[in-house]
DNA sequence: GTAGGGTTAG
């Protein structure tokens, strides 16, 4: 290569030229562009456009490869580029996820052109440059972009203008997605839907989902025509709206039209809209008919887990995850399998497994990503180890607003609220936006907190100011702040004026307070309520008899007994979980059949008894039976939690602290009795309930005596 | 030799 300067003009003249040579039986071209620079040719323009065109080749492998590095320095190096040598490194800097490089290179490219002979923007190049935007989402890039599509005319070709409707729409800018898509020749009559999903997919992203349907039933009507691509994103939207009805009529069609599913990406949204719409049998049979027709991929694998993991199915994912790497079997595990695998182990609270699939993401090289390392915060603070998820936090390259969120939830539901509130300061001091999900966690800081004037401030104004639209999870939070600070009346008066429709959740929230403020009347009122809403509803018979109990209103407890007879309502019988070395141990109440379990019961009477001599007075008040004292005594004594602390104290070495699962909330009598061990045996005790998590240190619980 | 729409996480 020597370094002539063609203009782009001259470079299709000499294009011409070489197909001419070809027909006349000229040498074939050289291999590679390296061999072409030592090549013997007829002309220098034939050797420029010939070098050109291997070096565009070569920048296209390269780039296809993921090698941009190696493609950018051969880009650099040449004396010539044309149109075909910037559009070839632009779409590998975007299918590589690097749209910021294509964009930078875009306006080098315009500003290169600017003198010219240097080669101007043309379809490809701009549509490259569109999708870059789509892909970070730049809104104000991507509307130059469309000006300069405009000013140049290429706004008329059907790549570009349906590039800038997935722009629009994966920008949020539903008027200007609307406003290109509507002027576009409809679906119908071209048979061509790239518009329609480009729009569809942009809106259902971003939570449009009645728009995207109204695309999605124009659409419809030209349903003979729809290709995979189509019937993949409308499965999708179908999935999102978890609308059975609408998708299983969308698999009708698919089957009448034979084999759209041998597809693997439909095939995942099948599996993917079976799973999100509760239905995992078939979940499972649409993943089967994938492993069948061999057409499986990592995705297809993480999704069915997904399927398990979003229906409670948590063991099944574990067991699909070994299934996958067992050998010969499935494909490798990605950041999102990992992902998946972890939050299945946070719902079982299992940091056996948590922790040995950590020391697995640290070898396979996923634990940078963003995924992976939100999951381990979120695994580690449900399995009771909130230093552990910090750590994870604080060792995070890159953060986004799940990882903020996971670590102010994880503060409060370990009831420390002044944490929380401190990550939330740095996640505005860093300029991240917070959502509807970070203000939960903030307000439940601050029902810990007893911060009831910061808590209207953020509910009135602060989220307001930051664009969120306060829901019923929050204004139930003021309903927590005020019950927990015991102003009942104000709980009650907030209640009956906001403009919010209360659910069943909401009012317990009020009626646990009145049973631990004893305010009688309130509750039983609170209670008719909740009944009437839903006559079901186990947690508020068992609240109301609590209640009755500890106002020594015994008619009040045979009356609620005889009523959930009545209903054939059954309380949740209590159990704990607990692990020592690698293996779970589980406790219910009265436990007999445990192989250490005269050891236990000698282990929970010395407890007992030096809890007595510190102040622990059995509650005998809350045992419902109809029995002696005595007898009252010995029931609470055996709840499943005292024996899995007293198995923990025996089993664990005594610097670790004990981790217990229980399914329901704990009694009174056990926080109390729990919260005076920790002082005796000087040991750090964490009990996860239906509610949130206990940390008992020192004779003190993280959560004030209040739950 | 280059360009547009589809799957998995929180």
């Amino acid at each position: 290569m020597r370094g002539q300067k063609t203009t782009s003009t001259s470079a299709r003249t000499s294009n011409a030229c070489y197909t001419l040579l070809l027909n006349n039986n000229a040498p074939p071209p050289p291999a590679t562009a390296a061999a072409a620079a030592t090549t013997t040719t007829t002309t220098t323009t034939t050797t420029t456009t010939q070098n050109l065109i291997q070096t565009n080749t070569l920048i296209h492998l390269y780039a296809k490869d993921g090698r941009l590095s190696s493609a950018r320095r051969l880009f650099d190096g040449m004396p010539e580029r044309n149109v075909v040598s910037w559009s070839a490194l632009m779409a590998g800097y975007l299918h590589s996820g690097l749209s910021t490089e294509a964009l930078s290179l875009f306006s080098s490219m315009i500003k290169a052109a600017a003198h010219a002979p240097s080669p101007r923007p043309n379809e490809y190049v701009l549509t490259t440059a569109i999708s870059s935007c789509s892909h970070i989402r730049a809104l104000e890039q991507g509307k130059q972009c469309h000006t300069y599509a405009l000013k140049t005319g290429l706004d008329s070709h059907s790549h570009v203008s349906n590039a800038l409707v997935h722009m629009y729409s994966r920008c949020s800018d539903v008027d200007g997605a609307f406003r290109i898509f509507e002027s576009l020749p409809p679906p119908r009559a071209n048979g061509d839907f790239f518009a329609s999903n480009s729009i569809i997919s942009g809106l259902m992203e971003c939570g449009y989902l009645d728009e995207a349907l109204g695309v999605a039933r124009e659409a419809a009507k030209g349903v003979g025509s729809w290709d995979p691509v189509t019937f993949a994103t409308i499965i999708g939207l179908c999935a999102c709206l978890k609308n059975l009805k609408l998708g299983l009529q969308v698999h009708c069609q698919m089957l009448k039209r034979r084999c759209m599913d041998l597809n693997v990406y439909v095939g995942s949204t099948m599996v993917d809209f079976y799973g999100k719409c509760g239905r995992v049998a078939s979940a499972r049979t649409s993943f089967e008919r994938l492993l069948l027709l061999r057409v499986q991929n990592v995705v297809s694998w993480t999704t069915m887990m997904t399927a398990y993991l979003q229906n409670g199915f948590f063991e099944e994912a574990l067991n699909l995850f070994a299934e996958m790497q067992s050998p010969s079997n499935g494909p490798r595990p990605n950041e999102f399998t990992l992902a998946v695998v972890l939050n299945s182990c946070a719902s079982l609270s299992s940091l056996r497994h948590g922790d040995a699939l950590n020391a697995h993401v640290e070898k396979s090289g996923f634990g940078a990503h963003l995924v992976v390392g939100n999951a381990l915060i979120n695994m580690y603070s449900k399995s009771g180890s909130i230093n552990d998820a910090h750590r994870v936090f604080a060792g995070m390259l890159h953060r986004d607003v799940v990882s903020w969120n996971s670590m102010i939830s994880g503060y409060s539901h370990h009831g420390l609220g002044n944490e929380a509130l401190e990550v939330f300061k740095n996640m505005l001091r860093v300029g991240e936006v917070p959502n509807y999900v970070t203000f939960v966690g903030v307000l439940s800081a601050c029902i810990h907190l007893g911060l009831v004037n910061d808590g209207f401030y953020i509910l009135n104004h602060l989220m307001k100011e930051m664009g969120t639209t306060p829901g019923l999870e929050h204004y139930t939070c003021i309903v927590g702040l005020l019950s927990r600070a015991g102003l009942l009346e104000e709980a009650e008066n907030f209640m009956r004026s906001a403009p919010i429709g209360w659910d069943v959740v909401a009012w317990r929230t009020l009626l646990s307070a009145c049973q631990v403020h004893r305010n009688f009347g309130l509750g039983k009122r609170v209670a008719d309520l909740i009944l009437e809403l839903d006559p079901n509803d186990v947690g508020t018979y068992v609240l109301l008899s609590n209640m009755y109990a500890k106002a020594r209103r015994w008619d009040g407890v045979v009356r609620v007994r005889r009523l959930m007879r009545g209903r054939d309502i059954k309380k949740e019988p209590g159990v704990s979980w607990i692990q020592v070395r690698g293996s779970t141990h589980v406790f219910v109440s009265e436990d007999k059949k445990h192989p250490q379990l005269t050891l236990i019961y000698e282990k929970l009477a010395e407890l007992l008894m030096k809890i007595k001599l510190v102040g622990y007075v059995p509650d005998i008040a809350s045992v419902l039976h109809d029995v002696e004292d005595e007898q009252k005594e010995e029931y609470l004594q055996y709840h499943s939690e005292k024996l899995a602390v007293a198995f923990g104290i025996i089993n664990i070495p005594s610097v670790a602290p004990i981790h217990i699962i229980k399914n329901i909330r704990m009694c009174e009598d056990c926080h109390s009795a729990v919260r005076l061990i920790s002082h005796v045996s000087n040991r750090k005790i964490i009990i996860r309930d239906a509610n949130r998590f206990h940390c008992f240190e020192g004779g003190v619980c993280s959560c004030g005596d209040y739950w």
